[in-house]
DNA sequence: TTTTTAATTGAAAGCCTTTTCATCCTATGT
DNA sequence: ACATAGGATGAAAAGGCTTTCAATTAAAAA
């Protein structure tokens, strides 16, 4: 058998198709009775209304796409659930878009445009500034709204959901002033994220503040690379603690601190940024930064249905609280 | 403006609609200047064809269904990464469906089936065989081409592509045994996954070749739970080694059992599953069994383009190829 | 040149809904 | 009993595209 569509409905609950579209839509407008009688015909049939007929005459899809630079990631999977758990409670579907870093940005945002998603949330990206500024403006341009998940951004009109990097940078940096550690390094990456930029500024506005000298090392985001950068780190430099951008960087650095010889906390301290599973499985447990990941996903999300929906909404640029998790890796 | 639509191409390029579509889709089918002149217009008005008003016409949306059934998992977004690239070479968008438990799998897969998607792909399910069943009945009605990623099954007629489990296991426990080692554990999940049943079955084949006790420990998933358990074991239980059948599982008990006085490898030789970054991390580091986790996805994807352009497929059931990764946690 | 065939193009129907507008009832107020 | 307002319904247009079929034009064959 074909599909049912809405005609065999209101053919065989001998209404109109209007009819059957108002008790989908505005059950509220029609009779009690004929609801009932079409609403009995649409289970009989298994009845579905065909979602994209549905988006081409309403123009309204309900679909957000999420543009995610890269997939791979695992902090993406958690943000995603947090994104899908609000997005079924508003009965909204999700398109993802993989975009990737050769792809030119104005024609993969203009891609999505012709997609007719009603919201667009994107995440984790590294955009410069100038390029947040593109795409909002062919968005704005369309229409349609966005949110911005876990990007670091200055303008004011963008929506954005994120953490004060800066602050979670200078907080983990004063815990480990206020355990009288001198020669404390931030381990960051070459490549310059705008997210561990504002973590190094944190780092050096706490480093400045207690008059001690701001020393970060950069090495790559790739375990293997790390090895040798910090085999040779332990060489020639004095430290006493030292704090990754990100976890894998820290329980990285500490293996090979140990294999070194050194004793972690006693010798060196050790904090990490991102609170993930790499965390506590760790020997000894990772101090880490938590990031509320899945929370991003989630409130973005539901800051995106609000603009959606034209509801009014208060802030368009929220930070989410973080906080440290203390382990066995700092006093 | 308004976005511009076919009607605009058309009228602008002095042709009719049809024209304009089939340069789009047909362009052989289109004189070669009229054709210039349509796409010369169609750039100047930045023209993108309504995926919506094509997919309601043509009945394709060039849309796959990506169904995930625990989102948060690691592992879905190195698969996701697979499927997107392959989706991103044959031109189809990815929609994503996050099913939880409490829901009931013939509704969410008729939902998914009104969404008019072209193709379904179902990852990491640890759906019993009659539920795969299931799925596969109504995805067979509606007449919509599936592939089931890194899912067990034995139906012959379900397409899949996944790693010989059973195969792994075995090859995995035979490198401890050719060690020399005797009291080799089993360190899985309280709950059963079908995949782990996999991977028992087969450690228990190569244990019962050696003539060796099969012992299988059943934990928690969740870390903090395992450190409870893991630390009651060695209080009474003889061992000189462990598979886990999570590589963080195996970490977890790597770092109980270091803090227990055993040394890796030399009293206790540990080895896990997936090669993941954990495996990396961990001190010593780990051997683990390598899934090709991102292949997985990519391949699937691949085969599902197949099955929705009706093109010849040789085996709709793949198994793609594991290894050993060797490291410092065994000899 | 004339006929035949093939290549191009256009007109119009169809895909399945939503939504506006008009019509018909029914209940209310006088 | 009669006018009126409101509620309930249906007819039909609209949404932007694909695709069939027929018509036109150009090329090839005779």
């Amino acid at each position: 058998m074909p599909q049912a569509t809405i005609y065999s409905v209101a053919i065989a609950a001998g209404v109109s198709l209007a009819t059957v579209s108002r008790v989908l839509n505005n059950p509220e407008k029609v009779k009690e009775d004929t609801r009932e009688r079409v609403l009995k015909v649409i289970k009989e049939l298994g009845y579905r209304p065909n979602v994209i007929a549905r988006g081409l005459a309403s123009r309204k899809t309900t679909t957000v796409g999420v543009v995610i630079s890269d997939i791979t990631r695992a902090s993406v999977s958690e943000m995603l659930g947090g994104i899908s758990d609000i997005a079924l409670n508003y009965q909204y579907s999700i398109k993802i878009f993989a975009i990737h870093e050769d792809m030119d940005v104005i024609d993969s945002v203009q891609k999505i445009v012709s997609e007719q998603v009603d919201g667009i949330l994107y995440l984790n990206d590294e955009l410069s500034d100038k390029r947040v500024l593109d795409v909002k403006r062919i968005l704005d341009q369309n229409n349609i709204p966005y949110v911005f998940a876990n990007v670091v951004t200055e303008d004011e009109q963008t929506p954005v959901v994120s953490i004060d990097y800066e602050k979670a940078g200078y907080e983990l940096t004063k815990e480990l002033i206020a355990d009288h550690r001198k020669d404390i390094y931030l381990l960051s990456t070459a490549r310059r994220y705008t997210v561990n930029e504002k973590k190094e500024a944190g780092y050096i506005r706490a480093m400045e503040e207690a008059s001690l000298e701001p020393k970060i090392f950069r090495t790559s985001g790739d375990t293997t690379v790390n090895r040798q950068h910090f085999s040779s780190f332990f060489a020639d430099k004095k430290v006493d603690a030292a704090i990754g951008v990100r976890d894998s960087i820290a329980v990285s650095f500490m293996n090979i601190a140990v294999q070194n010889g050194r004793e972690v906390p006693k010798d060196i301290a050790i904090a990490g940024f991102q609170n993930t599973k790499y965390a506590t499985l760790s020997r000894p447990m990772l101090t880490s930064l938590d990031i509320p990941v899945y929370d991003i996903g989630a409130v973005s999300m539901r800051l995106l249905t609000k603009l959606m929906n034209d509801q009014e909404v208060e802030n368009i640029r929220i930070s989410l609280p973080h906080f440290i998790v203390k382990r066995e890796s700092t006093n």
